[in-house]
DNA sequence: TTTTAATCGTTCCAAATGGAACTATCTATT
DNA sequence: AATAGATAGTTCCATTTGGAACGATTAAAA
């Protein structure tokens, strides 16, 4: 009895972090759907919003978007004209991604929408001393890393905030 | 600067989940490929080993996959014979679905696969102590709680273990 | 009882997805 | 400098996905 509880503390942990997930995703469909954004659409624009004038590779790195569904996004991003695509002067093989006007208005919406993922994420923290928060985000670093140990693959940073 | 910082604890804290949340879903499409399965495949089959006998409806609340989706995925597995479909004779619309023995083998498979999400989750969360482990399970269903909160939807459990 | 409304699952099909091959550009080697 | 190899992004296309309409069955209302 005692033992098997035990061993299914961990996957209790990891449906625990499914249902976060869960919940997670089907806001941002909702929000998405809102503006008429695919889902890879709207995680690079809210990318593109922590920070800005980055390539798509490194993107790709941060999302884990494979490249063709990335390219086929931004596109389409590009023709409304909400994202705007130029290519490196140091290497004309990389595209640097910015926001337009247009596409930094339609990130802050986002952001500040009501029952968008990020207010609606403040609200649930809200319920937690920033001490807590800290503990948290330092558990899910050390399961993150955990998770990627046994892969080969290096280590993806924004360039700085 | 301080304020500042306070301000994105709660986004830090996101992009936390995000990160395990993409890690988990690497892990989980490697494992799917290996098996030849879709990921919505491999998530019935998980869900149904840890409480089988269910309605293809509960797998739907739990798994949150849209029911077209389902229905096909589902039945591709009852092709391959790794579950079976019975329709319950309490209400003749509802299917209740089982693993065959081929698809518990399937499953114990998947479980102790040696880089399968189990495995790697459950050696992730050997750096904690039990008592860590269980405030990172109430903390995290504090925050689903919170996320579905404004949403209309009520609750789903696992029949019982 | 008959009619109406709701519900579970299936089918259909337009759209999104993602692996593989390709193009353009850059880097390293001979 | 010329050649080979690597890399960012694009294009192609087969597969997957998921919303909407549908069929079958049950529950509720008339």
């Amino acid at each position: 009895m005692k033992e098997e509880n035990e061993t299914t503390t961990y996957m209790q942990l990891m449906l625990s972090f499914a249902e976060v997930q869960k919940n997670m995703l089907r806001i941002i469909q909702q929000s998405a759907a809102e503006k008429e954004l695919s889902i890879p659409q709207y995680s690079i624009v809210m990318t593109l919003f922590r920070c800005s004038n980055i390539t798509q590779k490194s993107i790709g790195a941060q999302t884990f978007l494979p490249k063709s569904t990335l390219s086929q996004a931004v596109d389409g991003l590009a023709k409304e004209g909400y994202v705007i695509r130029k290519p490196m002067e140091k290497d004309r093989r990389e595209m640097c991604l910015e926001l337009s006007d247009s596409g930094l208005a339609l990130a802050e919406e986002l952001h500040l929408q009501e029952k968008g993922l990020h207010q609606l994420f403040k609200t649930a923290s809200s319920q937690f001393t920033e001490r807590q928060i800290k503990e948290l985000i330092a558990a899910h670093r050390n399961i993150s890393a955990s998770l990627t140990k046994t892969k080969r693959q290096g280590a993806i940073t924004c360039s700085k905030s």
